[in-house]
DNA sequence: ATAAAAATTGAATGATTATTCAATACAAAA
DNA sequence: TTTTGTATTGAATAATCATTCAATTTTTAT
């Protein structure tokens, strides 16, 4: 039948490139399939026939169902991170222009988008069951809230801001970002990825009054 | 076997009393179920089991699986809505007095614990994939909103607050309630429901930054 | 070109689980 | 008590699905 060969240089290194080819393409077709039929109606064979390989050899691969589901829950996790670590990373970068680049990174199409939130919102529901789910979510919340909250702080310092603490500000604006994405799968053509993100600066308005930004 | 009879008037009576009684245990067993083992692992075994009756009739009594989850959800909604709809029926009370009634009610230890929000997480991520449960979210949503929206109209006229439309700030509260139970699921160490009250009671301070009541 | 190694297939297996239904237990009526 | 109708059981059924693995195809090395 047919390769997916993409790379043929060395012995190692093809092997290593087809393995990556084919692993990628069944974390894509998990997250494809469980946005299109739900956590509870995705079945190996699904996947596998997605992404065109056999069942048997999906299995195979990722040695079982659950590996194959964290995995996928893994890379999107890890998705996120870069993105939005690469905006932390940034320098000469004014503390209140960056938490705006954090806004508009959380509502992008690439982030915020149903394919994304389904995938996110079926393993949440699942989180409690599952210490391996809960890992990965715990691991990547803890990040953020640290940095998010330093963040704030600086701004705090800035607008002299004395009536919200940063914690305050951080854990509001975590949980409207996951609200907001929970109604953009609710309800698209009135929570559309314009709106959310407009409804999170006028947040961030109301606290930094100030702050002509934001508006 | 024993029998679940509790009242025994007259035999239709006494007939109709069971069945609320064994409908009741089941629906009661199901939200229990989800909630301890999650939707995915909730089999009508599990469910029986807890209600203490037979699988058989389980299955008999609900005509389907899919009916019992569906009726459990139905269930959830119409408890929310009737607490809800208790508060926004109380005359002689000021708008900010019924928002923070409100707010209160929405954190509740009846209403926000884990076992609820497990459940309700558990549907809101099939939502996409089944209309019968979108069909009951989604009413829910829509009286909620409009009566919401109403009620920060009248609270912005006294306050004569112009900057932020009832539509923005009844999404924001409403996103964050739907983000801060989602994060008690996660981390119910930090998110006791005081905190996540406090937080909101918090975000109307910012917006109504003259009332005391909110503080 | 041929052999050896690795990748991939797909059909069989076994476990799980919703659903059915014949048999039984129970309550009400006679 | 006996009969009749209803409620409830629990074991059998059938469907679904993850997982396994012997057979086949493809790739690499000689």
């Amino acid at each position: 039948m047919m390769k997916a060969l993409v790379n043929k240089k060395s012995s190692e290194q093809a092997s290593e490139t087809e393995i990556s080819v084919n692993h990628q393409k069944l974390i894509d077709a998990t997250i494809e399939t469980i946005a299109k039929r739900g956590l509870a109606d995705t079945t190996i064979a699904h996947v596998a026939k997605r992404a065109k390989v056999s069942q048997g050899y999906a299995n195979f691969r990722f040695k079982s169902k659950d590996n194959l589901l964290i995995s996928s829950l893994q890379y999107l996790s890890d998705e996120y991170k870069k993105s939005w670590q690469k905006i932390f990373e940034e320098k000469n970068i004014d503390p209140i222009d960056r938490i705006i680049r954090i806004i508009q990174n959380d509502f992008s199409s690439k982030i915020a988008n149903r394919n994304k939130i389904s995938v996110w919102i079926a393993f949440y529901s699942e989180v409690k069951f599952r210490p391996s789910y809960l890992a990965i979510c715990q691991r990547q919340d803890e990040i953020y809230s640290q940095q998010m909250e330093k963040l704030v702080s600086e701004i705090n310092k800035i607008a002299n801001q004395k009536e919200f603490t940063p914690k305050e500000v951080s854990e509001t604006y975590h949980s409207m970002v996951d609200g907001l994405w929970q109604r953009i799968l609710f309800d698209p053509k009135i929570y559309t990825n314009e709106f959310c993100k407009n409804l999170v600066l006028k947040y961030f308005k109301s606290i930094y009054v100030n702050e002509d930004r934001f508006a």
